[in-house]
DNA sequence: TCCCGACCTGGACACTTGACCCAGTCGGAT
DNA sequence: ATCCGACTGGGTCAAGTGTCCAGGTCGGGA
């Protein structure tokens, strides 16, 4: 093995054990998956981390930090508000759609952060920085359209990220893209009919 | 133990499984630990089922079968179609917040279905009967206001469950109510603008 | 009454898992 | 060049897991 700093080490340990709960699920990710997965030998685990929890723990921090529907953010204006918004959420389900396994993993890790006391911060942490994201995309249109939302930012970010979570969720499911755009066209609409012209 | 009929017992299993589910997690629904909630010796399991996983098959036959929203069904027509909705929507919520174990529960098995081939088809079909549950409901509401709704009934039910799903998945995780609500005003005010006077 | 099949269960097996010890190896500061 | 602390990794351990066996027990039909 090649001489690694620990700090170093930890991180090439985390993005194996993304690959590995990408396409395994978070049950498969064990210490043995994940080093195997990151070519080291068992042993580097625990001179890296101190258990399993404390690298699942960091995991979460990376994900919480880097992660965030970063894709989402290559908006592009078309058309009218409404079609921006439905090309918008489009182009979220295309991201998911791409590599649904890695949406899949956001929401196990969630899961798996609810279900463990010391990190249920973390899964609010996780969502935080959905709708800081959201707001931060709904802000950006309307700056460009020229207009306000008829409700505060946080609350229009609430009501997008309920919006795509539960589109993604549905689609997991069947993936059944042309429903899913039914769903689509009826979020676009709802959410163009919550700005007003003008700007602040 | 109590002599019992193979069948009556793997209900109990199932059962207690559930409770260990939604107690737990998933991952900790283990055999023993299954077999520890229904006070049965450790044997008694597979004896009524062949394995685990056939366990958690006939546990979510069970649950798509039994459990679909029913608590929903309860609607109560109050005032105008948006208020109606808003009420239903709030009921349901607080069937969620009321036990919100119970509803992690099954997002970790729909989630735990998708990822074993075998089940996959277990979680599609627990989604064709959550939107079968939504259809009714919004068939009910239909006809209780002589209205009719602007899209076909399959597509209202999977805007309904994505509203639902998106909600819920919200409120798990920072439990925030009042937020919820301000979510819930707006699938309302949506919702009711996809009906249209008149009936059928 | 007898008997047979359905039901019960203690115990064991093979395997996986997280954790970790400790003897070895490297490389940069002195 | 030497040395010491950071790094490596084979091997091992106890705990926990799903599964199964083999012998026991009971109840109802003949």
């Amino acid at each position: 093995m090649v001489r690694m700093a620990a700090a170093q080490r930890r991180a090439s340990l985390v993005q194996a054990a993304l690959r590995v709960i990408a396409r395994d699920g978070v049950a498969a990710a064990t210490t043995r998956a994940i080093v195997a997965e990151a070519d080291m030998p068992l042993a580097s685990f625990h001179y890296a981390f101190r258990s399993r929890d404390e690298l699942i723990a960091e995991l979460i921090r990376f994900v919480v930090e880097n992660e965030a529907l970063a894709a989402a953010e290559a908006l592009s204006i078309a058309g009218d508000l409404r079609t921006t918004i439905r090309h918008g959420l489009k182009a979220f389900l295309d991201v998911v759609a791409s590599d649904p396994l890695r949406e899949q993993a956001m929401l196990e890790l969630t899961q798996y952060a609810l279900r463990t006391p010391e990190l249920s911060g973390s899964a609010r942490l996780q969502y935080e920085s959905y709708y800081r994201a959201a707001a931060g995309i709904l802000e950006a249109v309307a700056q460009q359209f020229d207009l306000t939302w008829k409700k505060p930012i946080p609350q229009m970010a609430r009501i997008l990220i309920t919006l795509t979570d539960g589109l993604t969720l549905g689609w997991l499911v069947d993936r059944d893209m042309a429903a899913a755009e039914g769903v689509i066209d009826f979020a676009a609409e709802a959410l163009a009919s919550l700005a007003q012209e003008g700007p602040l």
